[in-house]
DNA sequence: AGCTGCATAGAAAACGTTAACTATGCTGCC
DNA sequence: GGCAGCATAGTTAACGTTTTCTATGCAGCT
């Protein structure tokens, strides 16, 4: 009968008693290591069995040194790129030993900073922001203290998706390529023969993926010689209503566009009811493109033509090099490439 | 300038030498619960700001007793179903003041046990366990050991969406209407008119959802007093693509069905482009329904007739009864309703 | 004056583990 | 035979908190 001291929960003395060895010896059992003789081993592997006893990651980690632990904070967990990219992240901490932190923030750059802070106490190695941020001048400033603070308890800041805080901020980078991206899908409209092309947009520019997408539209435009109508780009934010939303008013005013960009796959899905809704086809009549690639694409009707980032990659990146920053001290801002999707929502322009 | 001990990152007694205080009322401090003259406190909350000090939650919890943690192991992050869950648990344990575990198994049940284990090394209060499970008996008895083994050390084990394991097993068990829904939406086939539907599962029968959605799907047959040809029965996974590969099947062996009950929305979604491209119209040729009411649904083409599942409650619900099982101790078994929400997927048969 | 009681503060023990020493045989070698 | 060196095991001191328990001063009362 196994007879655990006071909590209920065994412990590495419960164990030792059990097997008539010291706590040491359990410990050096567990771990692994160093040489312990067969038949003690047995004894105490039987006295582990027994009381069913699991060593208390707490307590290892207050002398070890290490919780072993990764913290991702994202903006939702049901957003399909941010649990895209979170997967990545949560595969990736597995792979490497790791057990996974996960909180989110809903878009409230504040309520980011002080997640981050909770999991600067919970010793997280890492600490993952996933998805764009704010770029302001202030939340900058307190990003990079941020970073400072995390730098200065051994811990790490690694932006997943969002370019970086500022040359001397000991932050790990790992983006795709927003702009690239966008100004790739916006040249193929271009090149189909669309020459107003509307801009879904969300949040202000100061959000770093709105500003670097629209910044890829934007150039663009200039690069194939293409003067831009500034009345074709709206701005809302990031679902699928104000897709449908900001679709239905650029309609309403007569904006007159044989293309759309949505800032993202959600955006463009509702680009899309709404051009339905409003009785043209796509892409015979209008052309509609997304960002994110999410597994819905695909299927929406009709297939999405987006630009796709590596979601998975981008997450095991930014474990991988928080975790080993030793022996990637040099790279430790890295950009992915982005290519584009072409399905069945674009084609050339129709008769206007 | 601060001058912290060792590692880097500030303890409570560097604190208290900043402050000239002991670690005792810098703990107090913190704490705010006992009686500090309010210069000490100055003092005191001066070093913390000047420091940069957070606490160490790995002591805390180990001095303190609980770690303030709920996991939750889920199969995927990227099914959406799953995500609406994930995201209940984990607003809830937020709001709880709790910091969230996450980590997935992909459909393999022993890394579910695994990963279980996992967690109580990390001594949550509460492992909650989102989805389906197996249910054999094999499985069953192990999966009875580690709620004992979690309930020993006072921690929780939850089935979120997942029937109950036995009587006397010390679990919180939040489920939905499994087979309420799928009897209900079943039903309203049949009152449509439909007498061959098609049932596309996934797993054995074994695994607890599918068995108890097509438990519903027989009981509506027998109930309207229809006959079930066990050939419209198949099973698959549960992607969109084994929704695509069955109905397929179905329709190349000439199975005639008026409609098919997917057993997610995700397979429904297979089921829907299967149909489309074997050329069929939906719902004029064949009615669709799914289960879930996943995000993803209302934007299907046509939109998708389902049934709709409260996630985020659930979600919350696991979560809430958990941590106050002491005031719940009488219900920790809760089912929550499901309602049926049609869409445009469904229309009574055509021609045949 | 002497006591009680409160406000404030510190010292020391505890939480469960590991790491750095220390101790004891035993083997093998000159 | 003496000693180096290894295999094996135990003791003790950390790790960073919180929680007793104890101590001091000072007000208020009889």
């Amino acid at each position: 009968m196994p007879r655990p001291s006071s909590n209920g929960r065994p412990t590495v003395k419960d164990v030792a008693a059990a097997a008539n060895v010291s706590a040491t010896t359990v410990s050096r059992v567990l771990g692994g290591d160093y040489p312990v003789s067969a038949s003690t081993r047995k004894r105490v592997l039987r006295a582990v069995r027994d009381l069913d006893y699991v060593i208390n990651a707490q307590a290892r980690a207050l002398v070890g040194g290490s919780t072993r632990t990764v913290a991702f904070v994202v903006r939702d967990l049901v957003g399909p790129l941010f649990a895209c990219i979170g997967q990545g992240v949560e595969l990736q901490a597995t792979a490497e030993g790791r057990v996974c932190l996960v909180s989110t923030h809903h878009g409230d750059p504040d309520r980011e900073l002080e997640l981050i802070e909770l999991m600067r106490e919970q010793q997280a190695e890492a600490v993952v922001l996933v998805g764009g941020g704010l770029r302001t001048e202030s939340h900058t400033r307190r990003m990079a203290e941020i970073a400072h603070s995390l730098d200065r308890v051994g811990s790490r800041l690694v932006l997943c998706g969002r370019p970086p805080i500022g040359p001397d901020v000991p932050a790990t980078v790992v983006e795709y390529d927003n702009e690239g991206g966008a100004f790739a899908v916006t040249d193929y409209l271009i090149s189909l023969g669309h020459r107003r092309i509307a801009f879904v947009g969300a949040g202000e520019p100061e959000h770093t993926t709105t500003g670097a997408r629209l910044g890829g539209y934007t150039a663009a435009h200039t690069a194939r010689g293409v003067e831009i109508d500034r009345e074709l780009i709206v701005s809302g934010n990031y679902d699928r209503e104000s897709g449908y939303r900001q679709t239905t008013a650029l309609l309403a005013r007569g904006a007159g566009m044989t293309a759309v960009v949505g800032v993202t796959d959600m955006v463009a899905s509702g680009v899309l009811a709404a051009l339905r809704d409003a009785g043209l086809r796509v892409p015979e009549d209008v052309s509609v493109v997304g960002y994110d690639d999410i597994p819905l694409s695909a299927d929406l009707n009709p297939a999405l033509t987006t630009v796709r980032i590596p979601h998975e990659e981008l997450g095991r990146a930014a474990v991988r090099l928080a975790l080993h920053r030793d022996e990637h001290a040099l790279d430790q801002h890295m950009m992915l490439g982005t290519h584009v999707v072409i399905r069945s929502s674009t084609a050339p322009p129709g008769r206007h």
